[in-house]
DNA sequence: GATGAATGAGTATTCATTCAT
DNA sequence: AATGAATGAATACTCATTCAT
């Protein structure tokens, strides 16, 4: 049955973008991707249709891990503060942990190439958190703006947020810290 | 004494380029630029010695301007949160009223192509908001976090609030104040 | 003993490949020609070394199969004006017949791919048909003329009045007709 | 005002193509076209468009160079026989001619890249030409058929003597005069 | 200084052919 | 023999920058 298409290829072709997207951005060229990637420059086409496809594929795959280990994070039997500290914590060890896939998905995230239709997977896998943060926000300060709006500004804190302990390693602990006290004290 | 470089036509570069990044990103080529413009294709490279010139001085002019407009709407005379209130009024209706320089200003904001010396050089004038914020903090939750982080928070939320409201003109006015609520709530 | 080449797969690709060139030219892509034909990719070269070589296969088989259906309609009991007149009618009904064979044949007949051994071999196939060009030119306008010269043009004038009746199919057997009168006088 | 566009570079674009069409075919690609005339690869499209641009143009010079040649070759003052062995002549010379151009326009004749608007100007270029052929044709075996048949049956005698006088050169003028005179038999 | 043609490196994608399965 | 993934040279076209006018 021929040689088969192998998901280490794939994996191979999706990392080494992610690599040169986190530090070229996303001006990156499919040959540099091929050759970081170790293969020829048309086997990324034989993987991916189109560079838009292929970053399409990234963004999804990234934000499924990421949902995946936040999600995974939350413990189901405690209280919303305290799960949305979990879903904090998790959220910017995270960035911080794989700073390369934090910042290429940060510039996949703003960017055009993304469809609706990406963005809308990865909504549907995240709504168990997007509905902790509704709940928890219903109460407070905000409980009368859009959760769409709210979930935007969570996002944004927690992308400053890990920036900051990016940048900061000596300080990362304090301020996922803070940022989890500003975070509560904006929605409760 | 040869012709002088003129201002005139330095600002229509710079608004035509403006125009462009906000429509079709980065991407944009001088030529195009030019063309908008209604300069010729080189006149862009006595005005800019390059691409990147030309965009870290789109970047400084927005900052400048944006920076204006919000330090003459906070009146010295008044207590902080009314300071910051104005600071934040003046903010997001800065984006909503130029969004195509918000635009710009935001795909700038996140590109490589825009140096330290740029970003300083805002910090720098934006002194006295970026003190209000600090005076604000100070006493509040994230009185130990460091200034540079929190003034990140608020530009963020600040982003944030403006794409909502530039997205969903009907609630602008609503969001801004929900936001500064959320604002002073995390802060103070 | 290995599997033996199979003739039906052979012919399948000649065929596939003859629909596609005479819809897209000779650009056509060897992958779009196996998918056509239903087969691998890789199997159009087990069958044929080069696209080179698969074309001049093509080529040779419609030649021979035009030259065969023309000799059988040709009867060799007849005076020569009654004997072109069935080699003309043959000819064109053929084209009609097979329009996208005819305009692959049209196609390679052009090309610089289809190298002279292919074009000579058709030619020896051809003879009897020569030969009754020649014998009917030889009394004629173009007695002095060389054969191979007469013998082109008259394959001119059966392109031409082909690609005339399948462009205007009402008109198909009067062109046909009209061809053929002006083939003889410009013969006889 | 800057270096006008300077039609001797336009001319040396057009030459280059149109012998290395004649010489390799439509696939010439436009990197050799710029090397063979002497320019860097993106001068090319200053200077035309895309490269199916280029190709109209040529296809449009060759043949109003041709239909030049062969009108002002036409005397007006002589009867119709007169005129059409003038014509055939200057027509078959040109090919001889000008061997290159007459190969690159055949190819270009046949190509599906030439357009409708092109094809037609030439057409409308020809009208006299297309006249005194039909004119002739009026009275004699074809004078029932389109015009446009009897004109394309005209032309593509005229390619196979011109490719038989190119291929015989020793024989060119026998050639020409023997075409001409199956030409009349057939068309008077 | 202004203009816009000239340059040539760079881009995503295609495709004939090879080769591992 | 059949399959289809792997290869890498090739292609039309773009664009920041330079430079002749």
């Amino acid at each position: 049955m021929a040689r088969p298409l192998s998901d280490d290829r794939r994996n191979t072709i999706i990392i080494a973008a992610t690599e040169l997207i986190s530090e070229r951005g996303l001006g990156t060229s499919t040959a540099d991707i091929a050759k970081h990637a170790g293969i020829s420059n048309g086997s990324v086409f034989t993987y991916f249709e189109t560079k838009t496809d292929l970053f399409n594929a990234i963004y999804s795959e990234l934000k499924e891990e990421l949902i995946a280990t936040v999600l995974a994070a939350i413990p189901s039997d405690q209280e919303e503060k305290s799960q949305l500290r979990y879903f904090w914590s998790a959220r910017t060890q995270w960035g911080v942990t794989n700073p390369q896939k934090r910042k290429a998905l940060a510039q996949l995230h703003v960017s055009d190439k993304i469809t609706i239709v990406s963005r809308q997977a990865a909504t549907v896998s995240a709504a168990p958190i997007l509905n902790l943060i509704a709940q928890v926000a219903m109460r407070g300060t905000l409980r009368a703006a859009p959760p769409s709006y709210v979930v935007e500004l969570v996002e944004g804190m927690a992308g400053t947020t890990m920036d900051f302990m990016i940048a900061n390693p000596a300080m990362a602990e304090e301020a996922s810290q803070a940022g989890f006290d500003a975070l509560w004290r904006m929605l409760a």
